[in-house]
RNA sequence: GGUGGGUUGGCCGAGAGGCGAGGCAACGGACUGCAAAUCCGUGUACACGGGUUCAAAUCCCGUACCCACCUCCA
Protein backbone atom coordinates (compact mmCIF):
# COMPACT_ATOMS: atom_id res chain seq x y z
CA UNK A 1 0.00 0.00 0.00
CA UNK A 2 1.46 3.39 -1.12
CA UNK A 3 1.54 6.92 0.92
CA UNK A 4 -1.43 8.53 1.14
CA UNK A 5 -2.44 12.05 2.89
CA UNK A 6 -5.08 13.90 4.26
CA UNK A 7 -5.55 16.88 1.59
CA UNK A 8 -6.78 19.93 3.04
CA UNK A 9 -7.65 21.45 -0.36
CA UNK A 10 -9.65 18.18 -1.14
CA UNK A 11 -10.93 17.33 2.43
CA UNK A 12 -9.86 13.99 1.72
CA UNK A 13 -7.30 11.08 2.50
CA UNK A 14 -5.43 10.77 -1.67
CA UNK A 15 -2.51 8.74 -3.43
CA UNK A 16 0.53 10.66 -3.47
CA UNK A 17 1.34 10.61 -6.48
CA UNK A 18 4.35 12.37 -7.10
CA UNK A 19 4.84 15.21 -10.09
CA UNK A 20 8.25 13.88 -10.86
CA UNK A 21 9.23 9.90 -9.93
CA UNK A 22 11.10 8.88 -7.21
CA UNK A 23 11.07 12.50 -5.57
CA UNK A 24 9.20 14.55 -3.34
CA UNK A 25 9.25 18.72 -3.19
CA UNK A 26 7.87 20.11 0.16
CA UNK A 27 7.54 23.46 0.94
CA UNK A 28 6.40 24.72 4.94
CA UNK A 29 5.61 27.81 6.62
CA UNK A 30 8.59 28.35 9.08
CA UNK A 31 7.86 30.88 11.73
CA UNK A 32 7.72 34.56 11.81
CA UNK A 33 10.18 35.02 14.52
CA UNK A 34 9.35 37.86 16.73
CA UNK A 35 9.72 35.79 19.89
CA UNK A 36 11.01 32.47 21.70
CA UNK A 37 9.26 29.37 19.92
CA UNK A 38 6.76 27.33 22.36
CA UNK A 39 5.49 23.74 21.99
CA UNK A 40 3.01 24.92 19.88
CA UNK A 41 5.43 26.07 17.34
CA UNK A 42 7.87 23.32 16.97
CA UNK A 43 4.84 20.87 16.60
CA UNK A 44 5.11 21.87 13.18
CA UNK A 45 8.62 21.49 12.76
CA UNK A 46 8.42 18.18 14.47
CA UNK A 47 5.39 16.81 12.56
CA UNK A 48 6.96 17.88 9.19
CA UNK A 49 10.00 16.44 9.91
CA UNK A 50 8.73 13.02 10.33
CA UNK A 51 6.82 13.40 7.54
CA UNK A 52 9.93 14.31 5.43
CA UNK A 53 11.75 11.50 7.22
CA UNK A 54 9.00 8.88 6.08
CA UNK A 55 9.44 10.47 2.43
CA UNK A 56 13.26 9.79 2.28
CA UNK A 57 12.82 6.71 4.00
CA UNK A 58 10.06 5.29 1.51
CA UNK A 59 12.58 6.20 -1.35
CA UNK A 60 12.11 9.54 -2.30
CA UNK A 61 14.37 11.89 -3.21
CA UNK A 62 12.87 14.49 -0.81
CA UNK A 63 13.76 18.58 -1.72
CA UNK A 64 12.74 20.34 1.73
CA UNK A 65 12.03 23.80 1.99
CA UNK A 66 10.79 25.64 5.32
CA UNK A 67 11.31 29.52 5.12
CA UNK A 68 11.77 31.86 8.02
CA UNK A 69 9.73 35.03 7.73
CA UNK A 70 11.78 37.94 9.41
CA UNK A 71 10.34 40.93 8.56
CA UNK A 72 6.49 41.82 9.78
CA UNK A 73 4.02 44.44 11.59
CA UNK A 74 5.01 42.16 15.10
CA UNK A 75 8.34 42.36 14.28
CA UNK A 76 8.64 45.99 14.25
CA UNK A 77 6.50 46.84 16.76
CA UNK A 78 8.59 44.62 19.15
CA UNK A 79 11.61 45.34 18.04
CA UNK A 80 10.56 49.24 18.53
CA UNK A 81 9.15 48.46 22.18
CA UNK A 82 12.70 47.08 23.31
CA UNK A 83 14.43 49.57 21.69
CA UNK A 84 16.40 47.43 19.00
CA UNK A 85 16.59 47.11 15.42
CA UNK A 86 14.73 44.95 14.23
CA UNK A 87 17.00 42.66 12.46
CA UNK A 88 18.90 42.32 15.57
CA UNK A 89 15.12 40.73 17.15
CA UNK A 90 14.54 38.80 13.95
CA UNK A 91 18.18 37.17 13.95
CA UNK A 92 18.15 36.62 17.90
CA UNK A 93 14.80 34.96 17.64
CA UNK A 94 15.61 32.94 14.73
CA UNK A 95 18.58 31.53 16.75
CA UNK A 96 16.62 30.71 19.47
CA UNK A 97 14.03 29.08 16.93
CA UNK A 98 17.21 26.90 15.52
CA UNK A 99 18.40 25.91 19.30
CA UNK A 100 14.53 24.70 20.09
CA UNK A 101 14.74 22.71 16.51
CA UNK A 102 18.08 21.12 17.61
CA UNK A 103 17.28 20.00 21.11
CA UNK A 104 14.08 18.37 19.45
CA UNK A 105 15.91 16.64 16.26
CA UNK A 106 14.46 18.58 13.69
CA UNK A 107 16.57 18.15 10.74
CA UNK A 108 17.72 21.04 8.71
CA UNK A 109 15.47 21.77 5.60
CA UNK A 110 17.23 21.28 2.11
CA UNK A 111 16.88 25.09 2.52
CA UNK A 112 15.84 27.85 5.38
CA UNK A 113 15.12 30.82 2.84
CA UNK A 114 14.72 34.31 4.52
CA UNK A 115 12.05 36.88 3.27
CA UNK A 116 14.41 39.82 3.41
CA UNK A 117 16.48 37.40 1.00
CA UNK A 118 13.85 37.51 -1.87
CA UNK A 119 12.95 40.98 -2.15
CA UNK A 120 13.99 40.78 -6.20
CA UNK A 121 12.02 37.87 -6.45
CA UNK A 122 9.38 39.34 -4.73
CA UNK A 123 8.61 42.56 -6.82
CA UNK A 124 8.94 40.54 -9.91
CA UNK A 125 6.06 38.45 -8.79
CA UNK A 126 4.23 41.46 -8.04
CA UNK A 127 4.58 42.85 -11.29
CA UNK A 128 3.47 39.87 -12.73
CA UNK A 129 0.38 39.65 -10.99
CA UNK A 130 0.63 43.54 -12.17
CA UNK A 131 0.45 42.44 -15.98
CA UNK A 132 -2.20 39.90 -15.53
CA UNK A 133 -4.50 41.94 -14.36
CA UNK A 134 -4.49 40.62 -10.53
CA UNK A 135 -2.59 43.49 -8.48
CA UNK A 136 -3.05 46.67 -8.90
CA UNK A 137 -1.06 50.04 -6.81
CA UNK A 138 -3.18 52.18 -4.41
CA UNK A 139 -4.27 55.25 -5.98
CA UNK A 140 -3.69 56.85 -2.94
CA UNK A 141 0.15 57.00 -2.95
CA UNK A 142 0.86 54.89 -0.23
CA UNK A 143 3.18 52.40 -2.38
CA UNK A 144 0.98 49.58 -1.61
CA UNK A 145 0.41 46.96 -4.35
CA UNK A 146 -3.42 44.99 -3.36
CA UNK A 147 -4.02 41.41 -4.95
CA UNK A 148 -7.28 41.46 -6.46
CA UNK A 149 -9.63 38.98 -5.08
CA UNK A 150 -12.81 39.68 -7.25
CA UNK A 151 -10.15 38.99 -10.06
CA UNK A 152 -9.65 35.44 -9.44
CA UNK A 153 -12.59 33.52 -9.08
CA UNK A 154 -11.15 30.83 -7.54
CA UNK A 155 -10.50 32.98 -4.42
CA UNK A 156 -11.89 31.27 -1.20
CA UNK A 157 -11.24 27.73 -2.80
CA UNK A 158 -8.30 26.26 -0.78
CA UNK A 159 -10.33 27.40 2.42
CA UNK A 160 -13.97 26.30 1.06
CA UNK A 161 -15.16 29.67 1.69
CA UNK A 162 -17.02 32.89 -0.81
CA UNK A 163 -15.74 36.27 -0.66
CA UNK A 164 -19.69 37.19 -0.48
CA UNK A 165 -19.81 35.42 3.24
CA UNK A 166 -16.50 36.40 4.53
CA UNK A 167 -16.41 38.67 7.42
CA UNK A 168 -15.35 42.28 6.48
CA UNK A 169 -12.33 42.39 8.57
CA UNK A 170 -12.81 44.31 11.69
CA UNK A 171 -8.78 45.65 11.47
CA UNK A 172 -8.58 45.93 8.21
CA UNK A 173 -7.28 49.23 6.79
CA UNK A 174 -9.28 49.73 3.83
CA UNK A 175 -7.60 53.01 2.35
CA UNK A 176 -6.73 52.30 -1.50
CA UNK A 177 -8.19 48.89 -1.32
CA UNK A 178 -11.32 48.38 -3.95
CA UNK A 179 -12.41 45.64 -1.94
CA UNK A 180 -11.75 45.01 2.01
CA UNK A 181 -10.99 41.45 1.39
CA UNK A 182 -7.96 42.47 -1.18
CA UNK A 183 -4.73 41.91 0.48
CA UNK A 184 -1.47 43.71 0.68
CA UNK A 185 1.74 42.69 -1.34
CA UNK A 186 3.50 45.56 -0.83
CA UNK A 187 3.46 47.56 2.37
CA UNK A 188 4.50 51.02 1.86
CA UNK A 189 7.02 52.35 4.43
CA UNK A 190 5.45 54.71 6.71
CA UNK A 191 7.10 57.01 8.70
CA UNK A 192 6.92 55.56 11.72
CA UNK A 193 8.77 52.51 10.36
CA UNK A 194 12.82 52.92 10.16
CA UNK A 195 14.40 53.19 6.95
CA UNK A 196 16.06 50.01 7.09
CA UNK A 197 13.14 48.10 6.93
CA UNK A 198 12.24 49.47 3.83
CA UNK A 199 13.13 48.49 0.05
CA UNK A 200 12.66 50.31 -2.92
CA UNK A 201 10.39 49.14 -5.70
CA UNK A 202 8.56 50.76 -8.59
CA UNK A 203 5.92 51.70 -6.49
CA UNK A 204 7.93 53.27 -3.80
CA UNK A 205 10.16 52.43 -0.61
CA UNK A 206 8.34 50.05 1.03
CA UNK A 207 8.27 45.93 2.29
CA UNK A 208 6.75 42.40 1.23
CA UNK A 209 3.09 41.79 2.54
CA UNK A 210 3.41 38.75 4.47
CA UNK A 211 1.61 36.09 1.84
CA UNK A 212 3.95 36.82 -1.43
CA UNK A 213 7.37 35.87 0.20
CA UNK A 214 6.34 32.18 0.28
CA UNK A 215 4.80 32.00 -3.26
CA UNK A 216 7.94 33.91 -4.11
CA UNK A 217 10.52 31.22 -2.21
CA UNK A 218 8.41 28.37 -3.25
CA UNK A 219 8.74 29.41 -6.70
CA UNK A 220 12.35 29.42 -6.56
CA UNK A 221 13.23 27.00 -4.99
CA UNK A 222 10.68 24.68 -6.18
CA UNK A 223 9.43 25.76 -9.33
CA UNK A 224 5.79 26.51 -10.42
CA UNK A 225 4.47 23.20 -9.44
CA UNK A 226 5.42 21.12 -6.19
CA UNK A 227 3.92 18.12 -4.68
CA UNK A 228 2.99 19.64 -0.80
CA UNK A 229 2.69 22.79 1.14
CA UNK A 230 2.27 22.39 5.05
CA UNK A 231 1.93 24.62 7.81
CA UNK A 232 -0.15 25.49 10.83
CA UNK A 233 -3.85 24.95 10.66
CA UNK A 234 -4.26 28.64 11.30
CA UNK A 235 -2.65 28.89 7.96
CA UNK A 236 -5.04 27.73 5.84
CA UNK A 237 -6.63 31.03 5.66
CA UNK A 238 -5.47 33.89 4.71
CA UNK A 239 -2.54 32.66 4.41
CA UNK A 240 -2.30 29.76 2.15
CA UNK A 241 -5.32 30.81 0.73
CA UNK A 242 -3.33 34.18 -0.23
CA UNK A 243 -0.53 31.82 -1.57
CA UNK A 244 -2.27 29.62 -3.94
CA UNK A 245 -4.49 32.71 -5.35
CA UNK A 246 -1.42 34.88 -6.34
CA UNK A 247 0.57 31.82 -7.26
CA UNK A 248 -1.74 30.52 -9.94
CA UNK A 249 -3.01 33.61 -11.07
CA UNK A 250 0.16 33.93 -11.83
CA UNK A 251 0.16 31.10 -14.08
CA UNK A 252 1.47 28.94 -11.32
CA UNK A 253 -0.20 25.23 -10.85
CA UNK A 254 1.22 25.88 -7.00
CA UNK A 255 1.41 22.46 -4.32
CA UNK A 256 -0.26 19.42 -5.67
CA UNK A 257 -1.20 18.49 -1.65
CA UNK A 258 -1.95 20.96 1.01
CA UNK A 259 -0.92 19.23 4.49
CA UNK A 260 -1.95 21.51 7.89
CA UNK A 261 -1.17 20.67 11.29
CA UNK A 262 -3.39 20.88 14.42
CA UNK A 263 -3.54 22.68 17.30
CA UNK A 264 -1.79 22.21 21.05
CA UNK A 265 -3.98 23.70 23.33
CA UNK A 266 -3.44 24.73 26.79
CA UNK A 267 -6.95 24.84 29.08
CA UNK A 268 -8.52 24.31 26.35
CA UNK A 269 -7.65 27.04 24.27
CA UNK A 270 -5.03 27.58 21.74
CA UNK A 271 -0.92 28.62 22.97
CA UNK A 272 -0.88 32.34 22.65
CA UNK A 273 1.78 34.60 24.20
CA UNK A 274 -0.50 35.98 26.85
CA UNK A 275 -0.89 32.55 28.15
CA UNK A 276 2.49 33.49 29.33
CA UNK A 277 5.52 32.11 28.67
CA UNK A 278 5.71 28.55 30.79
CA UNK A 279 5.66 26.73 27.17
CA UNK A 280 8.36 28.18 25.58
CA UNK A 281 11.00 25.72 24.46
CA UNK A 282 13.96 26.24 27.12
CA UNK A 283 11.40 26.00 30.15
CA UNK A 284 9.48 22.87 29.09
CA UNK A 285 13.39 21.33 28.57
CA UNK A 286 13.69 21.79 32.48
CA UNK A 287 10.90 19.33 33.17
CA UNK A 288 11.56 16.77 30.30
CA UNK A 289 14.38 15.70 28.06
CA UNK A 290 14.05 17.00 24.38
CA UNK A 291 13.35 13.49 22.84
CA UNK A 292 10.95 12.88 25.43
CA UNK A 293 9.18 16.27 23.96
CA UNK A 294 9.41 14.74 20.64
CA UNK A 295 8.01 11.89 21.70
CA UNK A 296 4.83 13.38 23.42
CA UNK A 297 4.49 15.37 20.00
CA UNK A 298 4.92 11.95 17.65
CA UNK A 299 2.78 10.08 19.64
CA UNK A 300 -0.37 12.32 18.68
CA UNK A 301 -1.77 12.37 15.39
CA UNK A 302 -0.69 15.59 13.22
CA UNK A 303 -4.14 16.41 12.66
CA UNK A 304 -5.51 15.86 16.03
CA UNK A 305 -5.67 18.78 18.57
CA UNK A 306 -3.75 18.00 21.96
CA UNK A 307 -4.11 19.51 25.07
CA UNK A 308 -0.86 20.15 26.22
CA UNK A 309 -0.28 19.77 29.87
CA UNK A 310 2.75 18.83 32.02
CA UNK A 311 1.25 15.35 33.73
CA UNK A 312 0.74 14.10 29.91
CA UNK A 313 4.40 15.21 28.96
CA UNK A 314 5.81 13.14 32.40
CA UNK A 315 3.50 10.19 31.21
CA UNK A 316 5.10 10.47 27.66
CA UNK A 317 8.37 10.30 28.97
CA UNK A 318 7.59 7.37 31.35
CA UNK A 319 6.95 5.25 27.93
CA UNK A 320 9.91 6.65 26.26
CA UNK A 321 12.19 5.16 28.88
CA UNK A 322 10.81 1.76 28.51
CA UNK A 323 11.49 1.78 25.16
CA UNK A 324 15.04 3.57 25.93
CA UNK A 325 15.50 0.63 28.64
CA UNK A 326 15.03 -2.03 25.93
CA UNK A 327 17.44 -1.32 23.71
CA UNK A 328 19.69 -1.24 26.58
CA UNK A 329 18.95 -4.50 27.69
CA UNK A 330 19.14 -5.83 23.98
CA UNK A 331 22.97 -4.42 23.43
CA UNK A 332 23.80 -2.50 20.69
CA UNK A 333 22.30 -3.44 17.66
CA UNK A 334 22.23 -1.59 14.06
CA UNK A 335 18.49 -0.04 12.74
CA UNK A 336 17.10 -2.74 10.68
CA UNK A 337 13.72 -2.99 8.30
CA UNK A 338 10.69 -1.38 9.79
CA UNK A 339 8.13 -4.20 10.56
CA UNK A 340 5.37 -3.94 7.62
CA UNK A 341 2.65 -2.78 10.23
CA UNK A 342 4.63 0.40 11.15
CA UNK A 343 4.61 1.09 7.26
CA UNK A 344 1.18 0.97 7.11
CA UNK A 345 0.63 2.71 9.89
CA UNK A 346 2.94 5.95 8.44
CA UNK A 347 1.83 5.42 4.71
CA UNK A 348 -1.77 5.98 6.04
CA UNK A 349 -1.71 9.50 6.63
CA UNK A 350 1.41 9.49 8.57
CA UNK A 351 -0.62 7.37 11.56
CA UNK A 352 2.38 7.83 13.95
CA UNK A 353 0.22 6.48 17.04
CA UNK A 354 -0.51 3.45 15.09
CA UNK A 355 3.57 3.58 14.63
CA UNK A 356 4.02 3.88 18.07
CA UNK A 357 1.87 1.32 19.06
CA UNK A 358 3.90 -1.15 16.74
CA UNK A 359 6.71 0.05 17.74
CA UNK A 360 6.04 -0.79 21.47
CA UNK A 361 4.33 -4.69 20.46
CA UNK A 362 7.85 -5.24 19.08
CA UNK A 363 9.51 -3.88 22.61
CA UNK A 364 7.45 -6.33 24.33
CA UNK A 365 8.23 -9.06 22.29
CA UNK A 366 12.07 -7.83 22.54
CA UNK A 367 11.77 -8.07 26.51
CA UNK A 368 9.54 -11.17 26.36
CA UNK A 369 12.60 -12.77 24.78
CA UNK A 370 15.32 -11.80 26.59
CA UNK A 371 13.49 -12.59 29.86
CA UNK A 372 12.86 -16.04 28.28
CA UNK A 373 16.86 -16.26 27.98
CA UNK A 374 16.34 -15.55 24.19
CA UNK A 375 18.42 -13.50 21.49
CA UNK A 376 16.21 -10.00 20.99
CA UNK A 377 18.60 -8.87 18.22
CA UNK A 378 15.70 -8.97 15.80
CA UNK A 379 13.44 -6.70 17.73
CA UNK A 380 16.13 -4.13 18.73
CA UNK A 381 17.35 -4.13 14.98
CA UNK A 382 13.52 -3.20 14.35
CA UNK A 383 12.92 -0.89 16.99
CA UNK A 384 15.85 1.17 16.32
CA UNK A 385 14.15 1.49 12.60
CA UNK A 386 11.29 2.38 13.97
CA UNK A 387 12.87 5.48 16.13
CA UNK A 388 14.93 6.42 13.44
CA UNK A 389 12.10 7.30 11.36
CA UNK A 390 10.69 8.83 14.00
CA UNK A 391 13.65 11.27 15.20
CA UNK A 392 13.79 9.35 18.15
CA UNK A 393 17.34 7.03 17.84
CA UNK A 394 18.49 7.39 21.50
CA UNK A 395 21.97 7.13 19.83
CA UNK A 396 21.52 9.32 17.02
CA UNK A 397 24.27 12.03 17.73
CA UNK A 398 21.87 14.86 17.15
CA UNK A 399 20.62 14.46 20.44
CA UNK A 400 24.23 15.68 21.83
CA UNK A 401 27.09 13.89 23.44
CA UNK A 402 26.09 14.49 27.31
CA UNK A 403 27.88 11.07 28.21
CA UNK A 404 31.04 12.51 26.45
CA UNK A 405 30.66 15.83 28.31
CA UNK A 406 31.68 15.27 31.72
CA UNK A 407 33.19 12.05 31.36
CA UNK A 408 35.64 12.97 34.06
CA UNK A 409 33.17 13.64 36.48
CA UNK A 410 31.18 10.36 35.30
CA UNK A 411 34.22 8.17 35.87
CA UNK A 412 34.74 9.71 39.46
CA UNK A 413 31.60 8.96 40.38
CA UNK A 414 31.76 5.76 39.18
CA UNK A 415 34.01 5.32 41.54
CA UNK A 416 32.66 6.62 44.39
CA UNK A 417 29.49 4.85 44.24
CA UNK A 418 31.09 1.47 42.96
CA UNK A 419 33.03 1.83 46.50
CA UNK A 420 29.78 1.83 48.21
CA UNK A 421 28.22 -0.74 45.93
CA UNK A 422 31.04 -3.16 47.24
CA UNK A 423 30.20 -2.23 50.81
CA UNK A 424 26.38 -3.05 49.67
CA UNK A 425 27.61 -6.53 48.03
CA UNK A 426 29.43 -7.23 51.85
CA UNK A 427 26.57 -6.42 53.14
CA UNK A 428 24.27 -8.67 50.58
CA UNK A 429 26.75 -11.54 51.33
CA UNK A 430 26.41 -11.35 54.72
CA UNK A 431 22.67 -11.31 54.57
CA UNK A 432 22.69 -8.06 56.43
CA UNK A 433 20.10 -6.57 54.59
CA UNK A 434 19.57 -3.64 56.51
CA UNK A 435 22.38 -2.25 56.14
CA UNK A 436 22.54 -2.92 52.15
CA UNK A 437 19.31 -1.05 51.77
CA UNK A 438 20.62 1.59 53.72
CA UNK A 439 23.29 2.14 51.26
CA UNK A 440 21.12 2.01 48.59
CA UNK A 441 18.96 4.55 50.31
CA UNK A 442 21.80 6.90 50.69
CA UNK A 443 22.56 6.40 47.08
CA UNK A 444 18.84 6.88 45.70
CA UNK A 445 18.84 10.21 48.22
CA UNK A 446 21.43 11.80 46.07
CA UNK A 447 19.38 10.56 43.51
CA UNK A 448 21.49 7.84 42.13
CA UNK A 449 19.07 4.30 41.18
CA UNK A 450 20.72 0.97 41.50
CA UNK A 451 18.87 -1.92 39.63
CA UNK A 452 20.34 -5.35 40.27
CA UNK A 453 20.83 -7.29 37.05
CA UNK A 454 22.27 -11.05 35.99
CA UNK A 455 25.37 -8.89 35.25
CA UNK A 456 25.46 -7.35 38.85
CA UNK A 457 24.80 -3.90 40.13
CA UNK A 458 23.79 -1.00 37.94
CA UNK A 459 23.43 2.64 38.64
CA UNK A 460 22.03 5.23 36.90
CA UNK A 461 21.55 8.96 37.21
CA UNK A 462 17.94 10.20 37.57
C1' G B 1 -23.57 35.32 9.60
C1' G B 2 -19.99 31.80 6.80
C1' U B 3 -16.43 27.56 7.14
C1' G B 4 -14.21 23.53 9.64
C1' G B 5 -12.97 20.30 13.87
C1' G B 6 -14.00 17.94 18.52
C1' U B 7 -16.59 15.09 23.04
C1' U B 8 -13.50 7.48 23.76
C1' G B 9 -11.96 3.80 30.30
C1' G B 10 -8.63 6.74 36.51
C1' C B 11 -5.29 9.66 32.74
C1' C B 12 -3.07 10.33 27.71
C1' G B 13 -4.37 8.81 23.06
C1' A B 14 -5.75 5.59 18.31
C1' G B 15 -9.76 3.54 15.57
C1' A B 16 -14.37 4.90 11.77
C1' G B 17 -20.10 -0.99 10.90
C1' G B 18 -18.54 -7.14 13.48
C1' C B 19 -12.06 -10.03 16.45
C1' G B 20 -10.83 -4.82 23.31
C1' A B 21 -4.46 0.03 19.19
C1' G B 22 -0.73 1.41 22.33
C1' G B 23 1.07 3.92 26.60
C1' C B 24 0.76 5.89 31.76
C1' A B 25 -1.42 4.77 36.45
C1' A B 26 -3.75 0.82 39.54
C1' C B 27 -4.41 -4.25 41.18
C1' G B 28 -2.99 -9.69 41.23
C1' G B 29 0.85 -13.32 39.90
C1' A B 30 6.13 -14.76 38.35
C1' C B 31 11.29 -13.34 39.21
C1' U B 32 14.12 -10.83 43.49
C1' G B 33 16.72 -11.27 50.39
C1' C B 34 13.65 -6.74 49.56
C1' A B 35 13.43 -3.52 45.59
C1' A B 36 14.08 -1.88 40.50
C1' A B 37 13.57 -3.58 35.62
C1' U B 38 10.99 -7.31 32.91
C1' C B 39 7.19 -10.94 31.82
C1' C B 40 2.02 -12.96 32.52
C1' G B 41 -2.86 -11.60 33.94
C1' U B 42 -6.97 -8.08 35.41
C1' G B 43 -11.00 -2.97 32.51
C1' U B 44 -19.37 -3.62 31.48
C1' A B 45 -14.70 3.29 27.40
C1' C B 46 -16.91 5.60 23.34
C1' A B 47 -21.32 13.39 25.38
C1' C B 48 -26.96 12.77 25.37
C1' G B 49 -31.82 11.17 22.91
C1' G B 50 -33.90 8.66 18.93
C1' G B 51 -33.30 5.72 14.34
C1' U B 52 -31.07 2.23 10.39
C1' U B 53 -28.82 -2.82 10.71
C1' C B 54 -28.35 -9.71 12.14
C1' A B 55 -24.51 -6.30 14.28
C1' A B 56 -23.24 0.96 15.74
C1' A B 57 -17.91 4.11 19.43
C1' U B 58 -18.19 3.89 13.92
C1' C B 59 -23.94 5.28 9.53
C1' C B 60 -28.62 8.68 9.80
C1' C B 61 -31.72 12.48 12.49
C1' G B 62 -31.92 15.60 16.64
C1' U B 63 -29.79 17.85 21.29
C1' A B 64 -25.95 19.67 24.51
C1' C B 65 -21.21 21.36 25.39
C1' C B 66 -16.17 22.72 23.64
C1' C B 67 -12.64 24.64 20.07
C1' A B 68 -10.58 26.91 15.62
C1' C B 69 -10.60 30.13 11.14
C1' C B 70 -13.14 34.39 8.46
C1' U B 71 -6.76 39.09 6.24
C1' C B 72 -1.35 39.18 13.12
C1' C B 73 -0.96 33.51 14.26
C1' A B 74 2.51 26.72 14.06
Amino acid sequence: MALRLYDSATREVRDFTPLQPGKASLYVCGLTVQSEPHVGHVRSGVNFDVLQRWLRASGYETTFIRNVTDIDDKILAKSADQGRPWYNLAYDMHRELDAAYASLNVARPTYEPLATGHIPEIIALIEELIAKGHAYAAEDGSADVYFDVRSWPAYGELSGQKVDDMEAAADADPRGKRDPRDFALWKGRKVSEPETASWPSPWGLGRPGWHIECSAMAGKYLGPAFDFHGGGLDLRFPHHENEQAQSRAAGRPFASYWLHNAWITTSGEKMSKSLGNSLVIPEVLKKVRGIELRYYLVAAHYRSHVEFSFSALDEAASAFQRIESFLERAGSAEAGEVPDAFREAMDDDLGTPGAVAVLHDTVREGNRRLSAGESAAAEAAAVRGMLDVLGLDPADPAWGSTKGDDTALTEALDVLVRAVLDERAEARAAKDWARADSLRDRLKDAGIEIEDTPEGPKWSVN
